[in-house]
DNA sequence: TTTGATTCAGAACGATCATTCTGATATCAA
DNA sequence: TTGATATCAGAATGATCGTTCTGAATCAAA
């Protein structure tokens, strides 16, 4: 049992998060994730055991500390293309008081830089992309009218669309520093999908 | 005037862009870029003068040999969103044949990794992303019908959601291993985008 | 063949990487 | 206070990084 805890193993992955989540996997040095908590090199390699498995923890801690809140009002039963588009806002405007360009999304970035060579994080991508999906298609469910026009499988696909648009637009967001741009393509995007799913 | 050329500046180029292409800039190491082109460090560093040069040459080489080829037909004059389709399934079928997950865009990575902390590499990329933008905006005009259903900001925003997909779709590719659900997501798309710019 | 420039393979370099280790310091039970 | 333990700051370590340098091999022109 630890004697002193002035550093938690959360508020140690708090810290570390914004590191990573700006930088990436390659680009953040222990020296740097030891400057950017202020924790010893003793202490990281205590709670995590490595570079790696302190980027897990990031990652996770992520998904609880920014996609969750976000996202659960998508994952409600009664949600519509409202929350999708809500959910949006809210990221958008979170990246917007963070300072645009920003770091985008800690999945994103994750998913090309790290996924494609590391099992781990792949996993984690892959399961962040299915969650992403499923809300996006209960949206979509909600939003169509009773006489479908599209069949389930066109519906699926439509929500891998809005998954592949979500990863375009935090890859966007690393870029540009206008935030009304991301909310224009949003709105536009959003729009289109609508007047699709609806009766013609 | 060199007394022997074994490798060109353009071969060197060629052999590098597969490396920086799979791995990034960061975890490509001079000694991986050694192994992979067959030069010698000596070769390197006369022919760009160090690894950050080498990586701005071959984002020049991709676009001139994987971009363009692909893209010229979106820029017609005449091009609607069957040469935007047909840009989509060069580059996927490519993809099958070099084998999936696969690097995915060369540019789209750079703009996750590379772009937010080089500006030489961010002049690029946005470059890079403005002409694809001009050529879809070029292909949705030729698409709308003379009674334009919407304005011409909107078209323009139309055009930036593409982009957006585009890079959603090519960070995609490095993860599934399913050209198909590419494809059918591309199309999918593409219906929706066809809807919206149609008369009611 | 001799000469002089050029390319070769690979060693050398200083910097930095992730990881481990070493005392000194701080904390708590007694 | 004392003694045991946990955390501290930072040095040490071996590996690897990008870059430069060295001497041998290779070439075209004499």
């Amino acid at each position: 049992m630890p004697r002193k805890a002035n550093i938690t193993t959360q508020n140690l992955t708090d810290r570390a998060l914004g590191h990573f989540w700006e930088n990436g996997f390659h680009a953040s040095s222990l020296d740097d994730l030891v400057k950017s908590t202020g924790a010893t090199r003793h202490a990281i390699y205590g709670a995590f055991g490595g570079k790696k498995q302190m980027f897990l923890a990031c990652f996770q801690r992520y998904q609880d500390l920014v996609v969750s809140p976000a996202f659960t009002q998508v994952e409600q039963p009664d949600a519509t293309l409202e929350q999708v588009a809500n959910y949006f806002e809210a990221q958008i405007s979170r990246a917007e008081e963070t300072g645009l360009p920003g770091p985008g999304c800690f999945v994103a970035n994750s998913a090309t830089e790290v996924a494609p060579h590391d099992t781990d994080v792949l996993a984690k991508v892959e399961e962040h992309n299915a969650r992403l999906k499923l809300g996006f298609l209960n949206a979509l469910r909600n939003e169509t009218p009773a006489t479908h026009q599209l069949s389930a499988e066109e519906l699926e696909l439509l929500a891998g669309v809005l998954v592949v648009f979500t990863n375009g637009l935090w890859s966007t967001s690393r870029l540009t520093q206008d935030g009304d741009f991301l909310r224009a393509s949003t709105r536009q995007f959003l729009e289109t999908i609508r007047k699709r799913i609806s009766a013609p």
